[in-house]
RNA sequence: GGCGAGAUAGCUCAGAUGGUUAGAGCGCAUGAUUCAUAAUCAUGAGGUCCGGGGUUCAAUUCCCCGUCUCGCUACCA
């Protein structure tokens, strides 16, 4: 870990350019490396925050083709947007940049070029589905073909949504090039692979030996991945939306997302400024990528490696990864709607960004997968920042201008307790300036909160209102402590909600928000004078609540009436087609979990032509036990199958739904095993 | 099945290197108060620290075995 560091470069997840952000983003991400930076400015740090979109890859090409409309055009859509939600929650990057632009193009080239000059990668050939038409290489989304699993004739060649498995392209029968509809064939291709398996030494020393203060997650998560042994990785890809590969006959070829995503901070720092190369070259530079959990192997294996085999560039100093939010008990889906988006959180609570920053804050998934519901949300914004953190600042400044016109009063003799409550500013600001080095930004604002519970105990213990009858000389020294915890909670705050504080700030008319004053007793001078206050926060009434829960509700419903919609019929086939398939009844005798799986029960048949063996993937759903005795159909003349090492002699007929939910079909009435299903 | 992370008051979470009565915020109850957006302040109730073993004088904290949740991974004819 780097101690005073001379400068800080903080890099945030670049989202992918697909789609609209999301409160989990925030709340896993951009809302932490905002505080933090917005922290070190204030504390007058070096520091440069870099962002972006991440704008290549097969999902968007895909997009592009659903839509019927270019690459470039879906990611510059999300680029604008996303742009605009970071700026409308007051997440303050130097630069978003994006990974389509010019300068991503030569930095990403550059440093493949570099690697490949070096010797770094290993070459090495393979076939894949090559569609003549199109005269390109094809990905394996870009296959359709008969699943020869379940059969549906448009799996693609990366996984059949119907039955859910993985597959390879090679599995599919009868391929199909989605680009020209003609039938692909096997041809050479060549490709790039990064060894990551020779710098598993080096990083074990790197992570494991010198990095033992990341969080548990990210450090647990990174030991998983090397004990199980790293492999060398394909850094390029066949495909035509993205950085050319850089090297002689590589034409078609493009530099994996995933390689070239990274180096998007890389290339964005590059033109925010040019003097880059100290942000990312300098030893004395602090580096750290705050990101989700799903990106962890990215930031602290691939990319590490990446600049350590290119050899100038520093390495992250921490990887603060979060956790996951769910929104009200149920896991955030963008294909199913099921979100709060940042756009649509504006138009319903305009103007309150730091109630929302609030709120994913103080209950961000530092440790753990988290919950977002909107009563927390509205109990948050009730009970804390409008009775906490709102209360006390219009209570001091009412009491200023109801007793002193609004001038900051003299701060006369102070007693024993005036002077214990002074010296727990500083104190406090100190232990948020602690939590916040150490990433633990829920303790850190739960602590800076901790001054505006001061100011309303200090205020409950010191009665001005009373006071003021019979010693106004005492009022004004409380009140101008009250107004020094004011002035103070407008900077220690201010990571966490800078719009409310820099309304603050103008409501005491001072535009003090360094760090570095936090902790003084005398922020506002005698005489000083404030003006006319106005409420910091509202309070969010029952009836807006319900309007976003019920909304939820709709979203819910929705998504069940279009699971409810099956999926359409196959082709026609021949009465002869259908005969051919041999359907009985039978009875299931025997049944046991396949050992070291989970899915997959052993199951023996009654036929009532003989006993056999199926293996089935239902174990999710069923106990073994529950389904001895049960009659079933079964197909019994499909060409046998080992399956972990099981020979399987047919298959069972299962009804599955939209989310994975497997029944038996089986008949109405209990009939002979051996009978014809037809 | 393998690996990783988590399981602590009604809710959301803290609990370095094991040690007297296990903490915070919110919610709840009671009292005080009225400057303040029916806000604030004080006090209190509420916990077999997931279950079961073990190490130890002593375990929420360490070890082992389970259970459940989340993620990665294998498997789903």
């Amino acid at each position: 870990m780097i101690k005073n560091p001379a400068r800080y470069l903080v890099t945030s997840a670049l989202p992918y350019a697909n789609g609209p952000i999301h409160i989990g983003h925030l709340a896993g991400v951009y809302i932490p490396s905002d505080i933090y930076t917005r922290f070190l400015r204030s504390a007058g740090r070096e520091v440069i925050h870099i962002c972006g979109s991440d704008e290549h890859g097969v999902p968007i090409t895909l997009k592009a083709r659903n839509e019927g409309i270019t690459p470039q055009e879906v990611v510059d859509r999300y680029h604008a947007i996303n742009k605009k939600a970071f700026e409308d929650f007051g997440i303050t990057f130097d630069i978003y940049s994006r990974t389509s632009s010019e300068i991503h193009y030569e930095t990403a080239s550059e440093f493949f070029r570099q690697l490949y000059d070096k010797d770094i990668f290993i070459e090495k050939s393979s076939n894949q589905y090559y569609d003549e038409e199109a005269a390109c290489f094809l990905a394996d989304r870009y296959i359709t073909g008969t699943c020869p699993h379940c059969g549906n004739e448009n799996a693609y060649g990366d996984q059949c949504e119907k039955c859910g498995t993985s597959l390879n392209a090679t599995d599919l029968i009868n391929p199909r090039s989605v680009i020209s509809g003609s039938k692909p064939v096997m041809k050479e291709t060549r490709h790039w692979f990064l060894p990551l398996d020779k710098y598993e030494g080096w990083l074990r020393q790197w992570i494991l030996e010198d990095h033992t203060e990341w969080k548990s997650n990210v450090y647990g998560q990174c030991k998983s991945w090397l004990d199980a042994g790293l492999q060398p990785r394909a850094v390029s890809r066949d495909l035509d939306w993205g950085v050319p590969v850089p090297v002689e006959g590589a034409e078609g070829k493009v530099l994996y997302v995933w390689f070239d995503a990274p180096i998007g901070y890389i290339s964005a720092t590059r033109e925010l400024t040019p003097e880059w190369e100290k942000y990312w070259k300098d030893p004395e530079t602090k580096m750290v990528h705050f990101i989700g959990k799903d990106n962890i192997v990215f930031h602290c294996i691939i990319f590490p490696t990446m600049l350590r085999a290119e050899g100038s560039y520093i390495l992250p100093d921490n990887v603060p990864a979060n956790e996951f939010l769910n929104l009200e008990n149920d896991k955030i889906s963008t294909s199913r709607n099921w979100a709060v988006w940042l756009h649509e959180y504006l138009q319903n609570f305009p103007g309150q960004q730091d109630v929302l920053r609030y709120t994913l804050c103080a209950n961000a998934p530092e440790a753990k997968d988290n919950d977002f519901t909107w009563k927390d949300f509205q109990a948050r914004n009730n009970n804390e920042l409008v009775a906490v953190l709102g209360n006390f600042v219009n209570r001091a400044l009412v009491l200023t201008d109801k007793y002193f016109n609004g001038s900051v009063p003299a701060r006369g003799a102070t007693d024993e307790y005036d002077r214990e409550v002074l010296s727990q500013i500083s104190l406090l600001k100190e232990k948020v300036e602690t939590a916040l080095e150490g990433y633990r930004f829920r303790e850190a604002l739960k602590e800076a909160m901790n001054l505006a519970r001061l100011g309303n105990k200090y205020l409950a213990d010191t009665e001005p209102w009373k006071v003021i009858k019979n010693d106004p000389e005492r009022v004004k020294t409380i009140l101008n402590i009250s107004l020094q915890i004011t002035a103070n909670l407008a900077i220690i705050l201010d990571p966490f909600l800078p719009f409310s504080m820099e309304r603050l700030r103008e409501g005491i008319n001072s535009n003090e928000s360094r760090w570095s004053m936090a902790g003084s007793d005398s922020l506002l001078p005698e005489g000083h004078s404030i003006n006319t206050p106005s409420l910091l926060f509202r309070k969010i009434e029952d009836d807006e609540i319900e309007r976003e829960v019920k909304r939820l509700l709709q979203t819910k419903k929705d998504n069940e009436d279009n699971s409810s919609s099956a999926s359409p019929a196959k082709e026609n086939i021949t009465f002869d087609d259908f005969s051919r398939l041999d359907i009985r009844t039978a009875t299931i005798t025997e049944a046991v979990k396949v050992p070291k799986t989970k899915k997959l029960l052993k199951l023996t048949l009654d036929t009532g032509i003989d006993h056999r063996t199926v293996v089935s993937g239902i174990a999710e759903y069923f106990e073994p036990e529950a389904i001895v005795g049960r009659q079933v159909a079964l197909v019994i003349n499909l060409a046998p199958r080992e399956i972990k090492g099981i020979e399987s002699q047919g298959m069972i007929l299962m009804a599955e739904d939209k989310d994975g939910k497997l029944v038996f079909v089986q008949p109405s009435d209990r009939v002979t095993d051996g009978s014809e299903i037809r």
